[in-house]
Formats: structure tokens, sequence, C-alpha cells
DNA sequence: AATTGAGCTTACGTAAACGTCAGGATGACG
DNA sequence: CGTCATCCTGACGTTTACGTAAGCTCAATT
């Protein structure tokens, strides 16, 4: 792995299919920081990681605010007890509210079932009522 | 209590949390049709269905517009088969994208789970300040 | 009669998450 | 050497999902 570490600002965008926009977005809300060669953004493998978890955060529905109070909890870097311990509070609630999200979703996922099941029944019942509607 | 099926729109408002404007934009979106007394708003048990439905899916990071269309899978009215199947195919994809959103959701609960556990650990080693370095 | 309160419409404001365009620097290539 | 491709930095535009404020109606209350 010499230098196949370091991918281009577009080469991340084929990779994950995002817009240099939404990197450089990203970055100003200091989600990510990739390092600089002149003016230049390369991205390493953490920058990559954390890349992932962003996505994987707003297929969850998370704000990019939220998502940075997750990162953070990545990131430790053993800087600060206090500030540690709150990251985890933090995280601790998020990952009751995803447990909670996760057991609602479950829910709905029976009731559209159900709801499929009993909209199959009438569309096949529509179908016997007008044998030959006029199709377009 | 003959009359409790209609509510107003305060009623409502408490009922569910949310605020005038906020059902008059669901309205708007035509997402909720209350019926009218004058020009006043009354809320039926359809509507508070609806909006049960409504907010639900936002828990779940899905759109409006998704939402429409799911709604559209209930108000049944047998008008248009075409329409109804387009519907349904459209329910049942998004069906999919729950089931996958569930999956990833368990998934990513167990990598937070994970995480807190070894940050539980960072946090303890951090207070007896002579733990010995990770050699992970 | 005058005020108060709930509800209505119209319309401008706002935060999040980017899209899009202008203008400029830089390295590669024919 | 000029052109092209790629990157950069502003900076303004856009969509979604409402918030907020102005001004009117109408019924109940003081």
């Amino acid at each position: 792995m010499p230098n196949d570490e370091q991918m281009t600002i577009r080469e991340m965008c084929d990779a994950f299919d995002v817009t240099p926009r939404t990197l450089r977005f990203y970055e100003a809300k200091e989600l990510l920081s990739p390092v600089r060669i002149g003016s230049q953004r390369l991205y390493t493998r953490r920058e990559r990681a954390r890349l992932t978890i962003i996505l994987r955060g707003k297929r969850f529905g998370f704000s990019l605010e939220d998502i940075r109070q997750v990162l953070n909890l990545y990131a430790r870097d053993g800087s600060n007890l206090a500030q540690m311990e709150r990251t985890w509070d933090l995280a601790q609630d998020r990952l009751r509210a995803m447990e909670q999200q996760r057991d609602e979703l479950t829910l709905a996922i029976g009731d559209l079932k159900a709801e499929l099941e009993t909209g199959a029944g009438l569309i096949a019942a529509a179908r016997n009522q007008n044998a030959a509607p006029p199709g377009k």
C-alpha cells in the first residue's frame, strides 16, 4: 500500500458517488479534513472511513450535525476526559434513538406488508370487475 | 361522545404535538384534507390516521413527497387500476428500502455498541492515569 | 359596543444540504 | 506555447419543511 492511500477529490466522488461540492461542504462543516498538498485535497483511509459513516448516517435520516457528534466518538484522541464523557453520553442517547427507530421500523414494515396484501386483493378484484378496460 | 369525531386544529396540535402551520402545510401539500365548516378546518378519524402515518414516516427520514406516495396506498378508492398498480409497485420498493434500512440500522447499532464499549474502556483508562498503552 | 381569542389567508423569512456558476491557479500535453 | 483538464475559492441559487408576522373574520365574553 504505497500511495493509493491518498485519493483525489474526483476519485473519492467516483468511489462514493458524491459530488466535489458535497465533499467540500462536509469539510466546511468539519466532518472531513483532507490533507492539503498546496491547495489540493487528498483523502486518506481515515477520511474514507469517516465518509462511510457520514453517508450511512444520512441514510438513517440523521442530520450532518448529529453525525458530527457521532464522528467525535470515533475520533478518540484522548485529549479531554470531560469531552469524551459528554460525547459518550450523547452516543448513548443516539443509540437508544436508533434502537427505538429500528423497533418502530419493524412495526411499520409489518403494517405495510399487511396493507400490500389487501392492496393486491383489491387490484385482483378490480381486474375482474372491468374485464377489458381501455388500456393506454 | 357523538361529535368527538371532529377535532379542531388546536386539538389536533395538542394531540400530536405539532403547530397549526404544520397541519396547514401538510394540507397544502395534499397530505391531509380536513373537512371545512365555513372556513374552519375539522379533522376526522381518517385525518388523524393519516397524520400518524406522516409523523411516523418523518421519523424514518422519508420526505413528505415519499410519504404522500405511501398515503396513496392507504387511500384506496378503487378509482383507477393502473394508478393502483403503480402505487403498489412503489410501495413494494419502499418496503424493500425499509427492510434494508432496518438491517443496516441493526448493523450500525452493533458497531456503535462496540465503539461505546471501547470508549468506556478508554475513559476508565484515562481516569487511572497510569494505564498501559493500548497494544492493539 | 368593544375587546379577546381562535382560526383563516397571504406572504416573506429561515436552516439544512447541497447545486451552479464565475473567475483564477496549476500541471500535463500536443 | 497555447490549450485543456482539474482543482481551487467565493458567492449566489434552490428545495424542503416549516416559522413568523401582518391583517381580516367571526363568535363569545366583558
